[in-house]
DNA sequence: ATAGATTAGACCATATTGGGACCATATTAA
DNA sequence: TTAATATGGTCCCAATATGGTCTAATCTAT
């Protein structure tokens, strides 16, 4: 009518602006918001109104009630995240690649077919081809394991593993690869490369599972061994 | 037809104008439109017109109505660009969890500490209240298993269970939910939660391990029961 | 002139809201 | 420990808001 502000009226409005009033900070995670009868009277409707606005702010799981205490908050502003990239450091990149890759390998050597073995067999042959060039061999290093990831036929799973190629590709630690890919290294994650696929090739699933692990542990204390040594 | 340059004239108007204003998020997911009484003063136009607009939107599947309470967003630009929910399949989803969750495990028993023990009692004790109702047993495990990846301190993995948690909730296949979640499954999925909590306050990690792999393989034969059931 | 679209208004069925009371539980003060 | 207070959970009823339906008049394009 005369006020010319979208503001949605009933519980979805309060709703509304409850919610944008939790992720813009005024209320922080485990605060307890005011009681029902209090956010009635600030927002002038009656308690029942509150009461359904809360209830679809705890189905959208930002706050909890409980009974006799209060509602508190259960939205933590700290991983609302603008650019993941920027926040991963390169350890906890690893620690995900360990949590999600032998898995990946399970379902490879479930379920690779023919073709995606040849698939398999190219990405191989390009990261050792790529051995000279710390630059060329990252690249075709995260183009093998992508295509591993390709190969466990599963959208959600290779989604991830593109995100997580798009952070190993970010300029955050990029000028480190020089420090960590030594030739010697190099040489040694090939080795790893050509017997998983190997253990892949066998159907050898505890094999291909424990090479992965063993692998990403080593990029893992590789990574360490540098940070440690600057 | 009626005009070469403008098409946005009547109902089919109102209709594009609306649907521009709900792609742009003016209105967000599940808030509720104006009335079609209000509408109708806003753009100096009969009920009839907007009434005519509005069912334009709802074949196009981006509003519904509700009798007596009004009509409502059902649009979710979450997923404008993501077609990574629609061509997720609910057992590619477990596939998924089965990857990442029980490293997230072994970190948590690695890491945790007791602030974050806390948060997870109380994400237990929430998800064990929520027993009732399949709907909130549902939000409520998404939030425990969500606490779960949080007391991993690692924020690319939250970040990855956050985008698993975008899928759950995803409509897709919720209507399935109310097959399997009878009264006896959910109590069983209780049970295996607060075993977990168990297990990783006596940081017994390959007993937690265990009985998250557990979990979700439970989940995953429940699905697939459900699946071949129809 | 005709057919279709739009307008304007009335009424119905249902859902939500307002406002209050009381109960059950948790927290706090004595 | 006990009593008082604060808080969420539940129920009630009247008032209001909302979508659903119908009718008749008016406008518009062909």
């Amino acid at each position: 009518m005369e006020n010319h502000i979208k503001v949605s009226s009933g519980a979805s409005g309060i709703f509304n602006r409850l919610r944008a009033a939790i992720m813009n900070g005024d209320y922080v995670f485990n605060e307890r918001l005011p009681s029902e009868r209090d956010l009635a009277e600030e927002y002038s409707v009656a308690r029942g109104t509150i009461r359904a606005a809360l209830e679809q702010l705890e189905r959208a799981n930002m706050v909890r009630k409980k009974f006799g205490s209060g509602t508190f908050i259960c939205y933590d502003s700290r991983f609302e995240h603008e650019d993941i990239a920027e926040e991963t450091s390169p350890l906890e990149l690893i620690e995900t690649r360990l949590a999600i890759e032998p898995h990946i390998v399970r379902l490879v050597v479930s379920n690779a077919n023919n073709r995606e073995i040849r698939n398999l067999e190219e990405a191989l042959a390009n990261v050792l081809h790529a051995h000279q060039e710390p630059n060329s061999f990252s690249s075709a290093d995260e183009a093998f394991h992508l295509t591993l990831a390709s190969c466990s036929q599963n959208p959600l799973l290779i989604w991830m593993y593109q995100r997580i190629n798009d952070i190993r590709s970010h300029t955050q630690w990029s000028h480190r690869k020089h420090n960590i890919l030594t030739q010697s290294k190099i040489d040694d994650y090939n080795e790893q490369h050509s017997a998983l696929v190997r253990f892949i090739i066998r159907r050898d699933m505890d094999g291909a599972v424990n090479l992965m692990v063993e692998h990403l542990h080593q990029a893992k204390k590789d990574l360490l061994g540098n940070i440690n040594s600057l």
